[in-house]
DNA sequence: TCCGATCTCTGACTAGAGTCAGAGAATGGC
DNA sequence: GCCATTCTCTGACTCTAGTCAGAGATCGGA
């Protein structure tokens, strides 16, 4: 079972390596050396911050320099100082680069029809369905979820769409005055924590574990953006509340929720929670549900 | 319309290859060069024919050669000379490189199963399913229509298959005796042909033409794969064929039938041909068909 | 105003990947 | 048996990608 889908996975890689990848790097290069495509790529029409571009391509700064020097010299780019920061440069292309840059998008574009070409309609539909499912799953899979601060920007945005959500969703609507503040020290270290699941720096899921009693924690506006559902993004982002949780020294977990929710209830039940008794005065809760855990394993 | 699904593919691309292609790359080195570890990895434990090395990986001969000797010094490969031909040589592993060979698997095994182990198991069906689907049709579309002799293996391989499926088919069996043999000569030039499909030197699909009249070219033998169905190949054999009949000087097409044959049938349909009276002596034909070919376009 | 940190750049390297020309051995067809 | 062809190998290159160690400019805070 566990070897039948890497199979999958490695032919996988390897069909499409060898069309695609492959091809891509020669029909990219085109005179220019692939490295200075990339960069010349990544600098874009509008420019960019010579830091920046060091950290989206994770370069040596010696060798990104070289490289700017030489699409510098082909008259591609300009490279100038910061105006808030003068240790920093920015890169921003001349005309004569702007055309190169759509000459690359361009290329990547045909070597992308070409390989469509020979199918038909419904073949390419197919294709798509199943390129798009591959992608949002692949990308969910390597999703990373991390603690961060209950009243940063990044807890702000997950809590301010998970609001938004349960206000249209909730049959009397939601008020978000009252909850949105009050929480925030509670779902700090030392008692409880916010985690953030991140896709490529973009916040999709969030959660939240807080203080209930000395022996019990509570899970907290636990969210996944609706494009990111059915990806198991909800169930790793309750796993890692229950590690942090154990991780604090709670022995159980709480948590409440609105009936409305009812795939976040199917969840809740799947992941191993059973329905208690009321256990809190909170005016929007319907259902409650409680998990001991398990010791750490190994 | 043209330009979403490309843009699909190009996401695709570039999520899947900074996920998987890169982190690959420097993941098998381990050591050895990539291009060692790839050509160790082309050489499998049960060794290959150098010259067969230098056409799978594309490799100057020269480099390959260096690069064998770099594996020989390191005690992994034994190169000797071919039994039949001794100006061929063949790569074989040693056990250290046949041990180097099951870690590089090893390897790439758990590199496949990191990147799916955050994924629940229906989750990791769906990807399963994705992947199996996307790769089919990315072969399929990737896959080259090329004449062969009518009598050579790779047609002899696709026509046993056909008749094959045919007895398995017909109600009444298939007597493959008289059809086998006589049509080999209609069905090479000049006033005939015959085309297969190759998906990575597998063959998947084949089709042959021959004179019915000086104007009239007649197809037979259109035969796909059933594991290659439903990926555009039978439309495109079929429009290759009619490119060959204009080429060979045709002014129409016909072929003929089985009723029980109905996905041929309705591909036939929707391909612009229509049915027409019986033209042919076939025992096993049933149903008749013929389609006007427009001059060449362009 | 000084000092440590940050950012970029230059010079000096290395390793990998690959090309090109030609030599030498074996082969197959005449 | 001769000769063109095929296959592999060697030597002499090139180009790309990247590392490492500083130098010099600039910034932010004490």
């Amino acid at each position: 079972m566990a070897t039948a889908d890497t199979a999958v996975l490695r032919r996988f890689n390897r069909a499409w390596s060898q069309r695609i990848g492959v091809l891509e790097e020669s029909y990219l290069g085109q005179g220019r050396s692939l490295g200075a495509s990339r960069l010349l790529f990544e600098i874009g029409p509008s420019g960019a911050g010579v830091l920046e571009l060091r950290r989206r391509l994770g370069l040596d700064s010696g060798y990104l320099s070289r490289l700017l020097r030489t699409l510098e010299n082909d008259g591609l780019v300009t490279v100038r100082a910061d105006h808030g920061d003068r240790r920093r440069r920015v890169a921003v292309p001349t005309t004569k680069g702007r055309r190169a840059i759509e000459r690359l998008e361009r290329r990547s574009e045909d070597r992308a029809l070409e390989l469509v070409a020979p199918l038909g309609p419904s073949q390419r539909r197919r294709l798509d369905e199943a390129l798009v499912t591959a992608e949002r799953l692949i990308r969910a899979a390597t999703s990373s979820i991390e603690p961060v601060a209950a009243d940063g920007p990044q807890a702000s945005y997950a809590v301010g769409r998970y609001f938004a959500e349960l206000q249209e969703r909730f049959p009397d609507g939601f008020d978000s005055e009252g909850a949105a503040t009050t929480d925030v020290p509670g779902m700090s270290p030392p008692a409880g924590c916010f985690l953030v699941a991140r896709v490529d720096e973009d916040v999709v899921a969030c959660g939240g574990l807080q203080r209930h009693t000395a022996r019990v924690g509570e899970v907290k506006r636990m969210w996944v953006d609706p494009d990111w559902r059915g990806c198991g993004l909800g169930v790793r982002m309750l796993a890692a509340l229950e590690d942090e949780a154990r991780r604090l020294g709670y022995g159980e977990v709480y948590l409440d929720t609105n009936a409305s929710l009812v795939e976040a209830i199917a969840m809740y039940e799947r992941s191993g929670y059973h329905a208690i008794g009321r256990y809190s005065d909170n005016p929007y809760a319907q259902a409650w549900f409680a998990k001991r855990l398990a010791s750490l394993p190994r």
